[in-house]
DNA sequence: TATTTCCCGGGAAATA
DNA sequence: TATTTCCCGGGAAATA
């Protein structure tokens, strides 16, 4: 049977033969940060170069990248065996990109849970363990508080676990009850329901960031001004006065209107 | 190092202490398809126990049962070492349980389309071995269609991949290159994008030019000018002279920057 | 630090 | 079979 190889990071590298890949940074990051947490669950697999005298990696390359970030000096390996041909690597880096969901959502939140208490630490560092987001946590362990009759609906996932969260929010039981039914019904989804929430709790007031401001003047014309940040009347009107200059320049020069567009982004 | 066994599936079992799990059958089944075309590329993870001679599943029960399902006698495992506390092994399972995205958009599609070439198979076959839902190869390939220039930005995620299949619905590259601009200028996200598609394709009557300028002037700001009908200049400079007597008006009385929306809808 | 909003990735079901 | 619509899971960033 397969050994698992200890391999030097160093004696690795891609297999150049495959699509180039880009990562995340914040991507192998997160994963460094598991690693660094437990280790390399799963071998990379590998194949051996007998001219460049190294391996080369068919799965797992961001597990390697990783790996080298948390400061490691060996993976843990498989060494495919037999002659794969070009399609069955690609089918396994494929199927090894893809998600496996082995846990319920309740399960999940129970697992959650539990870590928390036996770690004794903040949802946060374990996030940042187990790479996952803060948010998951949160909305993983707001579904614990729920009724048990509700709980059974979200296990059995008569209830989705995102709509379930929203429902987690409504500050009563019998609220909550109703909801999940109505759910469970098909008569809501969660957007629905979400909004059901907010008209009950109150809505926060959301402003986005980046400014726009559309300015509908009669008869289907209408002027939109937005920029990255929030608007302010300086940016607005010397905007409108750059645009204004430009459009009166151009139009006497007899070009046409997208010559407007051109114009002011080379200028 | 350690070994990786070749364990007869009746020799396993799930973990009795550790959480309840449940499994979609859908999601076996899935699984178990592509472990028909391609084995199982991950070892499980396994448990010694003496008590009951038997190996415990620490990660990979889904493996292990689409495994059965597929008529497989023996499954390759990994015996985890050491005394794995309760919470090792939870924080396995969750880290386990998460996705790890190698393939960027665009390498994923090019990986698709090669296999299609390879294996000579339609799409929902290929699909089907690889355990993804046909809809995601028909996203993936659409990509391919787009222009280089925006292939580009979707490498470079500064298009999502989900906005930039809408994007390639549209009939001709120059479309396509304008609201790929748009997105990567975030003035429009995916939902906008598919409207925006809707009502060019969907009227099929194809409803010629409104008309409309995008002026981009750098540093995010942006104005753009749009009519029901074929902009000219004297609508434009009558627009803009419009919008800019109001921002100063507004301006000089202190008002927020969005009362100029409403106020120019009033007049 | 915890929670909420926003919105993207991608599966199931409806549609072509 | 292929494509499109609908909508859920979950991450990033805004907010509390």
């Amino acid at each position: 049977m397969d050994k698992i190889l200890s391999v030097a990071i160093e004696e690795l590298m891609p297999d150049p033969t495959q699509p180039r890949k880009s990562f995340l940074d914040e991507e192998i990051e997160r994963l460094a940060a598991s690693i660094r947490a437990r280790g390399i669950l799963m071998p990379l697999r590998i194949l051996r170069d007998e001219e460049r005298r190294c391996w080369l990696i068919a799965t797992g390359e961001s597990r390697w990248r990783a790996a080298r970030l948390a400061g490691l000096k060996t993976v843990p390996c498989i060494v495919v065996d037999g002659q794969p041909d070009e399609a069955d690597l690609l089918a396994d880096r494929v199927i090894e990109n893809h998600v496996r969901h082995d846990l319920s959502a309740m399960d999940l939140a129970r697992a959650l849970a539990k870590l928390k208490l036996l770690k004794k630490c903040t949802s946060q560092q374990l996030a940042k363990e187990l790479g996952i987001s803060g948010a998951a946590i949160t909305r993983a362990e707001a579904l614990l508080s729920l009724p048990e009759d509700v709980q059974t609906l979200v296990e059995s996932r008569a209830v989705p676990e995102s709509t379930a969260y929203e429902i987690s929010r409504m500050p009563d039981a019998d609220s909550q009850r109703e909801l999940a039914a109505a759910v469970a019904d098909r008569r809501l989804k969660r957007d629905a329901v979400a909004n059901a929430v907010r008209d009950r709790i109150g809505k926060r007031a959301v402003k986005p960031k980046a400014g726009r401001v559309v300015c509908r003047l009669g008869g289907g014309l209408s002027i939109s001004i937005s920029a990255n940040d929030a608007l302010d009347w300086t940016t607005i009107i010397e905007a409108i006065d750059r645009i204004r200059r430009e459009a009166r320049k151009l139009s006497d020069n007899g070009s046409e209107v997208q010559a407007l567009a051109r114009s002011l982004r080379a200028s």
